[in-house]
RNA sequence: GGGCCAUUAGCUCAGCUGGUUAGAGCGCAGUCCUGAUAAGACUGAGGUCCCUGGUUCGAGUCCAGGAUGGCCCA
């Protein structure tokens, strides 16, 4: 035995308090500057690469980002154990529409207008100081969850540098053509006057807004004034006014209209019916709409194809002198709407085909508006139409009676002025989605003007091939949500008419639009014109930029940037570059670090950040500029957070969590643990602070107990993991117990599944098997194995006890150090950590090596079957109403198969005493105790017999049980329903018989012999007597290791116990006395009844 | 309207390529254990595996259709 002068382990209380034992830690990384280091201190290994993903400090941070924030955690801390190198650059988003609204919000600014006149300088100085508002709650709440990153070296988006590199990607594409002006429809908010990309407005649609549903007589001019058309359809010579009805949601946009839509193959019908003001009128609609439309009313004159309706002209709903102010367009061959030429007048308004056109709602007329709508665009495009603009950018109505009114609340105006001039035909409300601005709640409307593009769609094979080498968590991302909305792929329109953002880097000549990108910051220098760049030029953000000047080199005019700032989803795609300034600066940094091996963030992002870093590295990788097509290699996509009832979590619905709640009840590593195995990272989850608890409770208290154990009784034996004779086997062969070598198997079976599922990126099945090793180191091995800590038989026996049931506990704390790093490290240290050697830290040491010697699979087998057996005979036990501490004669345990057997015979000693029965008895069959049931075996007959297997089946239910049962134990020949049968054919169950107690579950069987004899009784007594002497023990205060004299007073039987007894009762409660007497004076002493027999304790400290 | 995901015990979730009688934790009820003790063990109640068809000897699992919820897109 090793000598020991006082406890080499840190005592640990059983109790365990999460958030002094995590502020501890976090003191001891601030103050040995673990992070730091463990990313130092593995330089020269390979370098494993990760990308954060950068939030925004301009609020608070919620459970969703605690969320993202420990999964981005997880992996960096395994592959740093691996022995990688992990730098972690953090990292800042700070441009972008939502700091511009918080400081508007701050500002009380409502408009571009208000903006400007604030002034552009001092708006976007608020916008730089308000992306860090909330920086320090960041930091604090970032440290505390321990997620290491390196905030001191964070990129910012804003920077310089960060931006010029920006603009050399903007120069790279252009260069390239893959940038363009187009002159598009696009998702547009009015109340931030910018664009939407496809992806902001995925993230705005409302169910069931309402809006008007209105269906408009569009007056047809007589077939006589027709130039190009006549169609002899349309009987107007009598004079009955004539219509062709079209429906829309918007009536705002009919002062736009310039054409009607028809589908040339649909049919369509001319109908004559009682007009509102008692005369006749007749309307035109297509044939599959009348029903919906005009019910049984009117008579059918005519029916004919759409295309026969091309050329028809109609009156305007509006008389242009009503809507003075706006000016009548002709679309241009390049797409633009353009003024009329001074000889010129505008098209006429008439029908066109439409090939897009439906009859499955509306009147299969669509009334066309070629400024709003991607398909109104296009056709005026293609037909030449007139192009009238009569909204703002800020959504008002420009001229006419509403001027100045909001499109949407004009809506009621318009809609009741056609209905007084006999132009409404309905008017109704119906609900559907529509896409709402994803900040500011404010409707999107769709509209045309000039946007800069970034021409995606040129490679759109090639993110769609190259997806397929990233390795999507979960998988179905990939070829589901990911794969689809790159198949379906459209070009990116990056700019925005807004302010806080990086500006494009674009001048436009103002004579000959001849347009130039700047690439850097030095070539701006040499291009500007004399006297136009700011002195010092030290902010490449607007308004500065705004008035530098550049000499047309085709024409000698002045060339303007073009106002717009870049989508800031181009920042965060271009991070990868940017965040090095690369390639200006740090391109070893780049070259190590490109792609990253691993990011991870929640599922908005697929649009987002995933699709954003995809498409810049595959361009980037089409220009030649980067080595890989792709920015990431690996990617976890998180699901949402949901409350404890399922319902998302928003402010307005009062169910957000404060992780700062969880954090302070709980700690970090159980909202670690729950988040990273309550379920599989893609799903959604339910989420509350009893969640929390009950998770923690089940795995990290039963850790925490079991290493208290450990400490408590490697103190008091002068354990240390050094202590053995040999260092390099600390505990020799022979004397580790079958128990030793079973937990061991299933320690290093523990680590083998562990390192498979994070090397596979799945941490929730990595933790599991850690939560389930937990479990039988536990409950298995420790309470099997409390004798050999506390009264050991030898001490070599104690050694290999401790040895053993170090190795786990320090195994077990590495494999954790990923997922609870702070209670990982307190083990760490306290177990390992004073070793000569070791790491300081459990983050600076080795992930556990699989030992292969130590897996013993059959072994590991044959214990999960004792296990299964014991839990039987104990519910056979309870059965019989005896308690555990009586022991009994006899148990026959009856499993399935022969190994088992052999296995149960194996570990007999085991099972007798986890079941505290004198004899266990395996067998085949339980003899007369049982009565036999029979069943095919089904996964060896299923395949063999098919359509037969029914047949036997029934056979078997109505054999003779027992007889079958003699012929399979003895090899002789089965023919059941005509089926010869081997016995590894038929599974037997059994049920028990007369005068035993049984259990059963699965075909296997315990039955257990229940009855006591006197001898049984006095035994049963006797350990009663010796957990009343412990109680007693703890009563009196006393330490594990006092000694004690006891007295005691009872009667005959008590006597009779302790006479059979005594050397065992004396032994267990470490009594050097045990005598019939009265209680000494100042002893502690209890009187009780045991099953009937007085009796009186008492003890005093030897 | 389309896509992806989910739906298994009161709650949170497992359930591999189809195979015997569908599991765990928590909660509930009860019993036991006792120097790991503010722990622990066992038992019980609790399931139309969302529904309807189909394939198959056999479906929680595969196929089709549908329902509900979440997310995404039009």
């Amino acid at each position: 035995m090793t000598t020991t002068s006082g406890p080499r382990f840190e005592p640990v209380g059983s109790r365990f308090s999460a958030r002094e034992l995590e502020e501890g830690i976090l003191g001891f990384w601030r103050e040995r500057d673990v992070f730091r280091r463990s990313v130092d201190e593995r330089a020269g290994g390979p370098v494993f690469s990760f990308f954060e993903g950068p939030p925004t400090a301009n609020g608070n941070p919620g459970v969703h980002h605690v969320l993202a924030r420990v999964f981005k955690d997880l992996i960096p801390r395994y592959k740093t154990m691996r022995g990688y190198q992990v730098p972690r650059k953090g990292g800042w988003d700070t441009h972008g529409l939502p700091v511009e609204l918080e400081v508007e919000k701050q500002l009380g600014l409502s408009s571009k207008r208000e903006i400007e006149d604030y002034g552009v300088a001092a708006f976007n100085e608020r916008c730089r100081a308000s992306v860090f508002a909330y920086v320090q709650e960041w930091e604090r709440m970032t440290e505390r969850i321990g997620f290491w990153v390196d905030m001191q070296d964070a990129y910012v988006t804003y920077s310089n540098e960060y931006v010029e590199t920006c603009w050399w990607i903007f120069k790279r594409l252009w260069e390239h053509s893959l940038m363009y002006l187009g002159y598009r429809v696009t998702p547009h908010c009015p109340r931030c006057e910018t664009s939407l990309s496809s992806h902001e407005i995925a993230q705005g649609y409302h169910e069931d807004t309402p809006d008007p549903s209105v269906t408009v007589r569009f007056r047809i001019l007589p077939t006589h004034l027709h130039a190009s058309a006549p169609t002899p359809h349309l009987h107007l010579e009598d004079g009955v006014p004539t219509s062709i009805l079209a429906w829309t949601t918007t009536p705002w946009t009919l002062p736009g209209n310039t054409a009607l839509a028809v589908n040339p193959e649909a049919g369509y019908v001319l109908l004559e019916l009682d007009a509102a003001d008692g005369g006749r009128e007749r309307v035109v609609i297509a044939a599959d709409r009348v029903q919906a439309v005009l019910g049984d009313a009117g008579d059918v004159l005519d029916a004919f194809r759409g295309r026969e309706l091309i050329d028809v002209l109609y009156e305007p709903l509006f008389e242009s002198t009503e809507w003075e102010g706006v000016e009548a367009l002709v679309f241009a061959p390049d797409g633009r709407p353009q003024r009329l030429k001074a000889n010129e007048s505008a098209p006429p308004r008439r029908v066109v085909p439409g090939a897009f056109v439906g009859t499955e709602d509306g009147t299969g007329v669509v009334h066309i508006a070629p400024a709003f709508g991607e398909d109104d665009y296009q056709l005026g495009r293609s037909e030449g139409l007139m192009f009238l603009q009569p909204v703002s950018l800020s959504g008002t109505l420009v001229g006419g009676p509403w001027a100045g009114r909001f499109v949407k609340e004009a809506d009621p105006s318009i809609t009741a002025d056609l209905r007084e001039r006999g132009l409404l035909w309905s008017a109704a409300t119906i609900r559907h989605t529509y896409p709402f601005c994803w900040r500011c709640d404010t409707p999107v409307l769709y509209y045309a003007k000039p946007s800069w593009y970034i021409r995606t769609t040129a490679i759109r094979d090639r993110l769609v091939e190259t997806n397929q080498t990233i390795h999507w968590v979960p998988e179905h991302i990939r070829d589901g949500r990911f794969g689809e909305w790159l198949e379906g792929n459209i070009d990116w329109a990056v700019s925005r008419e807004r302010y806080w953002g990086t500006p494009l880097p674009l001048w436009v000549c103002e004579l000959c639009a001849h347009t130039e990108c700047i690439g850097s910051f030095e070539e701006l220098r040499g291009r500007a014109r004399a006297g136009t760049l700011p002195e010092p030029f030290d902010d490449p953000h607007r308004p500065f930029i705004d008035g530098i000047e550049l000499d047309c080199p085709q024409c000698g005019g002045t060339m303007r940037r073009t106002p717009e700032v870049a989508d800031a989803w181009f920042d965060s795609g271009a991070m990868p570059y940017a965040q090095w300034h690369y390639p200006f600066e740090h391109r070893e940094e780049f070259d190590a670090r490109f792609p990253a091996d691993f990011i991870c963030e929640a599922v908005d992002q697929t649009r987002g950040w995933f699709y954003t870093l995809h498409a810049l590295a595959n361009l980037l990788h089409r220009t030649e500029d980067v080595p890989e097509p792709i920015a990431y290699r690996n990617v976890i996509v998180l699901g949402h957070i949901l409350d404890g009832d399922g319902q998302k979590m928003s402010k307005s619905r009062g169910n957000v969590v404060n992780p700062w709640d969880i954090l302070d009840d709980h700690g970090a590593d159980a909202l670690r643990w729950y988040l990273y195995t309550a379920s599989p990272p893609g799903n959604s989850r339910r989420f509350s602070s009893e969640l929390v608890g009950e998770t923690a409770r089940r795995t990290i208290a039963t850790l925490w107990n079991t290493y208290s154990f450990f400490v408590t009784y490697a103190n008091v034996a002068g354990f240390h993991p050094g202590s053995a004779v040999d260092p390099a086997r600390p505990v020799e062969a022979g004397t580790r117990t079958e128990l030793d070598r079973w937990v061991r198997s299933e320690l290093h079976r523990t680590v083998r599944a562990v390192t498979e599922a994070l090397d596979a990126y799945e941490p929730a099945e990595a933790g599991r098997p850690i939560a389930d090793f937990i479990e039988q180191l536990s409950n298995w091995y420790l309470r099997r194995s409390r004798r050999r800590f506390s009264r050991p038989d030898s001490e070599a026996d104690r050694q290999a006890a401790l040895h053993t049931l170090y190795e786990c506990l320090a195994t077990t704390a590495r494999l954790l150090a990923p997922f609870t790093p702070f209670l990982a490290e307190a083990l760490y240290r306290n177990l390992e950590g004073r070793r000569v050697g070791a790491a300081e830290s459990v983050h600076l040491a080795t992930w556990p090596e699989v030992d292969a010697t130590a897996i013993d699979e059959p072994l590991s087998a044959e214990v999960a079957t004792v296990q299964r057996m014991v839990s039987l005979a104990r519910a056979a036990r309870s059965k019989a109403g005896a308690r555990v501490r009586q022991p009994l004669a006899t148990a026959v345990l009856v499993p399935r198969t022969e190994a088992e057997r052999a296995a149960l015979e194996r570990l007999r000693d085991q099972i007798e005493d986890e079941l505290n029965v004198k004899h266990v008895e395996v067998a085949a069959d339980a003899g007369e105790r049982v009565t036999y049931t029979l069943r095919p075996n089904l996964p060896v007959l299923g395949p063999r017999l098919g359509s037969e297997v029914g047949k036997v089946r029934q056979a078997l239910a109505s054999a003779d049980g027992s007889e079958i049962a003699r012929r399979m134990r003895s090899g002789q020949p089965i023919s059941v329903g005509g089926v010869d049968l081997a016995a590894s054919d038929i599974l037997l169950s059994v049920d028990a018989g007369e005068g035993w107690a049984a259990a059963e579950d699965g075909g296997y069987i315990a039955v257990l012999d229940a009855r006591l004899t006197p001898e049984l009784e006095r035994e049963g007594l006797a350990r009663e007597i010796v957990r009343r002497l412990q109680d007693l023990r703890r009563e009196a205060g006393l330490e594990l290791s006092d000694r004690i004299r006891v007295t005691y007073t009872g009667d005959e039987a008590i006597t009779a116990a302790l006479e059979a007894h005594g050397d065992t009762v004396r032994e267990e409660t470490l009594a050097d006395t045990l005598e019939a007497g009265a209680p000494a004076s100042g002893a502690t002493s209890s009187t009780a009844e045991i099953d009937g027999h007085p009796l009186t304790l008492a003890l005093v400290r030897s």
